[in-house]
DNA sequence: ACGCTCTTATCGCAATGCGATAACTAATTT
DNA sequence: AAATTAGTTATCGCATTGCGATAAGAGCGT
């Protein structure tokens, strides 16, 4: 009965429109009858699965999703038998399957993004012996798509679906910089600027400052901004219009390199890494 | 005119009964009132995003999850509203958001597996410069769970989440010959020995045979069964009770690797990494 | 053994999501 | 261009579907 409201970012894509997540449990019907609560709930649940915990019981399910017993018991019920749950008898608890995967493997085939450019990615990777990855733009956050890790381990493991503000990260950057003046503005105005480490910059101004100076210098360079210790650069992947569809980065520690050193033999790599990506991909039209 | 009846006694509404690959559902929407029904639906048509077809209109929604336009029209409205598609409103278009791929992030992070197999398996890509992958048993089928690909272009580039049947693949027998008898034979009685290429084994005792060996052997060896022109070798990754919990691989040509040579210098190199990664995971128990 | 907590099963009700249809808009044909 | 068509959006009344509460059942700890 704990009150505690779990609002969860499920509707950054529209501007206005309501809180759904705020209503779903104590319900009164809402002014959206195309809108399928169940199927909110749904999913909801597959996302309450969040942290490194482990499998959880259909009580814990129900408080994180603010969704009633019975809803969960149906939800769960639902989804162990399409797959996408499975349940421990013993315990009772319930963990995601494989099956989660199915969704990020029809995602990444959805476009030939992600066949072009492992090769390339990989390649990179191999020049510089560091960690490279290919991040798209969602709203003001930016996602992992690819990554191939250095061996050396970087400290949080970045993963695949991984969500870094935009406005931070290298990845980020590079495409915003290279985005159309409208799309960029609406994108900042609903940026939250949250420092993540002292060396963040979090003044709207400087950061459009240095996306002038990536646009003009063709790369993104972030020296902390992210993680300390952590230095990024990044290049975007172009479409035949010049828009971006996702930026190549490589990853690196503060420990073997120095700014600019990145500036000089990780920058040319992302660059051209990014050029080449972006040619392979000419003729495919996004939308 | 009372034609709104439903004969729909005999098709049961199940949730998409055709574009769901699996046996979903053999006939569940009968008697089965903790069923969500329109939460199977949702599911079911971000997999109708399947083929590498891109933008999908509503009318080809409808039809592929084999819904009612209705649904489809409520559906899609849901799912845009909660950022996992997104809507071109020039074309009226829907594809799959970046948002897909937080499903992929919360399974990744429920177990330590992945963050722990990264480093080895980079490490392993490194020393034989060939693709290497950790793939997890589901079932009949193995999905792979980490990829790290070699800079020559395979011939399906394999992705995460992509689902191969367990009994011709390598990572699937070094998972299954590990397994309990019961558990194997389950399994085993599940599988469709559906042959792949020309080369696949599709006898079951011929399969059982080869599982011997590979238990015998420490790592399972597939040559041509799954691609023509490829060769596979696994081990698998095993708890502290011996349980397989996925299987590390090495795929790679036969226009650069004989059988013999995959056998003697890439069957250590799979046995070694899943070994080390075993021993780094113990502790943890999966269910 | 006896509480306790959490999970499973059951039930009656009405809100929810359903399918059909109509209004609309973009693209194609003539 | 006007006319035709394919496809998408909006609306509506109704029964179905999924809802929350409650009761029955399992484990677990003390």
């Amino acid at each position: 009965m704990a009150p505690r409201k779990m609002i969860d970012a499920s509707a950054p894509a529209e501007g206005g429109g309501i809180a759904l997540a705020e209503d779903v449990s104590a319900g009164p019907g809402r002014e959206d009858p195309l809108f399928i609560n169940s199927l909110a709930k749904g999913l909801g649940v597959l996302k309450a699965f969040d942290g490194d915990w482990d499998a959880l019981g259909l009580r814990e399910i129900a408080a994180r999703s603010s969704i009633s017993m019975g809803a969960a018991q149906r939800i769960t019920h639902t989804l162990v038998r399409l797959g996408y749950l499975r349940k421990d008898d013993r315990t009772r608890r319930y963990r995601l399957s494989a099956r989660m995967l199915d969704f990020a493997y029809h995602y990444l085939h959805a476009s030939p993004l992600y066949e072009v450019a492992i090769p390339f990615v990989a390649s990179a990777r191999d020049d510089c012996r560091e960690t490279v990855n290919v991040a798209e733009l969602d709203g003001p956050e930016v996602v992992a798509v690819i990554r191939m890790p250095s061996q050396r381990r970087m400290n949080p493991t970045s993963t695949i679906g991984r969500r870094l503000p935009a406005f931070c990260t290298a990845g980020g950057r590079a495409q915003l910089a290279w985005l159309p003046q409208d799309e960029l503005a609406d994108i900042l105005d609903r940026t939250d600027f949250q420092p993540r480490t002292p060396r963040t910059i979090t003044d709207r101004a400087e950061v459009e400052r240095r996306l002038e100076i990536a646009q003009r210098e063709g790369f993104a360079l972030v020296d902390e901004e992210v993680n300390l210790g952590e230095i990024a650069v990044a290049a975007p992947i172009l479409d035949g219009n010049g828009r971006p569809l996702a930026a190549v980065g490589v990853s690196t520690s503060t420990a073997h390199w120095t700014v600019e050193a990145a500036r000089e033999r990780l920058a040319p790599v992302v660059m051209e890494t990014a050029r080449r990506i972006s040619r392979s991909l000419r003729g495919w039209k996004p939308f």
